[in-house]
DNA sequence: AACAACTATAGTTTTTATAAATAGTTTTTA
DNA sequence: TAAAAACTATTTATAAAAACTATAGTTGTT
């Protein structure tokens, strides 16, 4: 048993043919064909069941793979514990970040960060917080940024800041002659919402309290983007909430709508989030200083009410 | 990096010697040299300081043999996994029994076990606790008998049994016309122990409330068997305490030195321990069931009270 | 200085991983 | 239902790697 045959039938468990496994080991097929039957034979059992199409695992196979994965897990953080040593922050790294951190908190750090470790191969991908936990857990994605606390048992959380949300009250609406918002003055039913999916709804969701069962509601409207809510407030559909970062780039000319809540005011935690098996730890470490350095200049509030992304 | 380098360099780190862990090995010391070599060139560091005499590991190499250790664990897990599969409880396991637990148990269920499970190729070793919890650590033994619970990190217990303590007073013994013993009756000063390193003594000590300083003692004797323990106790040198098992084998002349406990009687718990990573579980399953079921016969209290053999 | 105890290196043999070509399946399509 | 497509398995050749034997260095000890 080799450390190359169990990454083989990663491959192949992953793509579940033994013929795109084998390009995205940099092997030709019958390579990946011999290895994974050597594998097999040693072990004296099945691995793949290659009646069925696709190739399905067996079950003592399903096990194998499970552990394979641990095994070929731990052989990379040997590489890990060199790169340690020598100081060395390279290499690529995958970062997941939810859509509404991305377009706010990604140019604030980026530029520093490439200049900084120029070595990095960053990819970054948005992604849903449901997507990020699933490729946390089975090792496509190195770290996210996403709303915390998340209560995945595989996932580590360590915080970058505090972001408190903010109301973007529009004219006419009943809350606009209020200097500041409780957050009991909130009604889920002239709230406009993003999309099912997003984190930051299920947020939004939580803070309401009168939140009826949406069955009842008569009216609705959903979004993708908070550009979009924004919009769709000042068209006068309802007063919606902004992750604080956003309501930096609002215009002069609606930035009246914005209505602070008395304090302590709700807020989400913002984390770089990662897999407790901590690989590439240097490099979360790393972006962890640098993201919360860059952070310490933009938001500065101490009084906040941390609100769980999470659904009831 | 192989799996293959990453056993070769465990081996290098426990002989210290290159010539002694390519026999351990079974190959040559030059095969262990230049993979080790491949090895460092590959990771650009070099593990061993071949400079010190003996062998000396380097700090990143310390970091490295532990995580190789982790690998080679979790790589032989695999075949765990088969083994579980086919039912198949085989191979070596290495079982390590405390002094006083040893010729009591072990006549009960070895030969039970070998008759049941022939493929296993059983090696057995009586050691003190202490050696218990460092070869369980290093994985030089997969499973052992001892009193617990040990409150030890990374090892798991599973219970066996709960073996009464009984009390052995000699004649003209201060104690000798009490019909049932309490607890409180006992002073250290008057008790026959164990040597040290024994955890059976540390329980005896546990038990008795009224231990003073060893310093101030004008008197102690002790010794490294429970047999000598008895012999002595007869020749008057003062009371003893035994674990229920070996009262059984004490002959009809000497049995009503024997004292029990009024319940509830103090009593050690005797588990089946092992690392947490739980590598051979088949086999530990399959012995712990075999004891329990072997010493259900022997031994029926319901009433006991558990002393800890750790010192406080 | 000679020896003992080690590790490293050189040269050779054996084993193993991989690729290329091809055969043998099964599934899809015409 | 025959042909094509999409796969996996097998065979053969080759290059790489791992192993061995023999020997050369190195270091510490007497």
């Amino acid at each position: 048993m080799t450390i190359t045959q169990l990454k083989y039938a990663l491959a192949i468990a992953e793509h579940k043919n033994f013929t795109k496994a084998a390009e995205k080991c940099f092997v030709t097929q019958p390579t990946l064909s011999t290895q994974i039957q050597k594998l097999e034979d040693e072990l004296d059992i099945t691995i793949f069941d290659r009646g069925k199409k696709p190739i399905e695992l067996t079950e003592v196979g399903r096990k194998i793979v499970f552990q394979a994965r641990n095994i070929v897990n731990e052989a990379e953080r040997i590489q890990d514990i060199v790169d340690q040593q020598k100081g060395f922050i390279g290499g690529e790294f995958r970062l997941g970040i939810i859509p509404t951190i991305m377009p706010t908190l990604l140019p604030m750090f980026l530029n520093n960060f490439i200049k900084k470790y120029p070595k990095v191969k960053l990819k970054i991908e948005e992604l849903t917080t449901e997507e990020i936990i699933t490729r946390i857990n089975d090792g496509h994605i190195d770290a996210a940024i996403a709303a915390t606390p998340l209560e995945s048992d595989n996932i580590k959380e360590r915080p970058l800041y505090y972001e408190p949300f903010v109301a973007y009250v529009p004219t006419n609406h009943r809350l606009r002659n209020q200097t500041k918002l409780e957050v009991s003055d909130l009604e889920i039913e002239d709230m406009l919402l993003l999309e099912d999916g997003h984190c930051f709804r299920e947020g939004v969701i939580n803070l309401c309290k009168a939140f009826k069962n949406q069955t009842d509601e008569h009216f609705q409207l959903e979004s993708g983007s908070i550009e979009t809510l924004i919009k769709l407030s000042n068209e006068g559909m309802g007063m919606t909430l902004l992750p604080y970062l956003h309501t930096l780039d609002i215009s002069e000319r609606f930035s009246s709508n914005l209505k602070h809540f008395r304090e302590p005011s709700p807020a989400r935690e913002v984390s770089l989030i990662y897999h407790k098996s901590e690989l590439k730890m240097q490099i979360i470490n790393a972006m962890h200083d640098l993201i919360s350095s860059v952070i310490r200049g933009a938001i500065a509030f101490s009084n906040v009410e941390i609100i769980s992304p999470l659904p009831k």
